[in-house]
DNA sequence: TGGTAATTTGGCAAAAACGCCAAATAGAGT
DNA sequence: ACTCTATTTGGCGTTTTTGCCAAATTACCA
């Protein structure tokens, strides 16, 4: 692969990262993993703007994290791709790595849920 | 879990998942993946200022993702927890599946590197 | 057709992220 | 101590992101 080709591909990787870099967009990801929800549902689960909480969804809608479709009144969002749930928790091995070095910022006494499908980092 | 620590998590996570929403700083922990590499090094593999790189790097070390450890004049940097890798391929599936639908970014012809263990994408 | 609830869009001000420069720091060799 | 190389830090202008408001859109229902 050329330097352009890897560079590309880098800035692809980036613009899904980026999508689920939000405490807010993470924290949606993670309730849709269980259920498609309204945009609604969601503004009432995260406590933000309507609005606010309409364009994140867009944003994870638009990297396909997320997919939309219609019934009657309302939209409902849900996640395509399960494995970002993966994803999010190999994430939490490196905060829990964190916590153990006091370098995190996870509440003291928080447990993180524990997933089946562990993808051990070393 | 209460909602303000589910809030929390989701901010630690946002944390992590931020340091990783840069394409540099994502290309540099792909060629970490692969060997420990000094400040220069990576300044020459990426192609910007040393002083950027360095700043990518101290943000990449902050969250936990990577580890610093000085030998003689320079500053070796590697990849403290592997799953990422695994992470960085799971997005790999997205802008796969984007591609598909001609949603994607990615350069047409390139080639996504394939992985050895696929966390499958339903 | 008018009204209402649900969602999206446009706009804008505040906050955060970026990237480069110049200056400071740290180590190796002379 | 002096120099050279490698790295980090401070500063600053530019760009991007964020979140709220108000206005527009869409679908349902009377």
């Amino acid at each position: 692969m050329s330097f352009k080709q890897e560079k590309q591909l880098a800035a692809s990787r980036a613009r899904v990262m980026k999508a689920l870099a939000h405490p807010t967009r993470i924290f949606m990801v993670e309730l849709l993993a269980k259920e498609k929800l309204s945009v609604g549902d969601l503004t009432d689960a995260v406590g933000a703007d309507v609005s606010t909480v309409s364009k994140h969804l867009s944003q994870l809608k638009e990297v396909g994290i997320l997919i939309a479709h219609k019934e009657g009144n309302r939209v409902l969002y849900s996640l395509i791709c399960p494995c970002i749930l993966d994803f999010i928790h190999c994430i939490d091995d490196i905060i829990f790595q964190d916590a153990e070095k006091g370098l995190s910022c996870v509440l003291p006494g928080a447990k993180i849920p524990q997933r089946e499908i562990h993808i051990s980092c070393e």
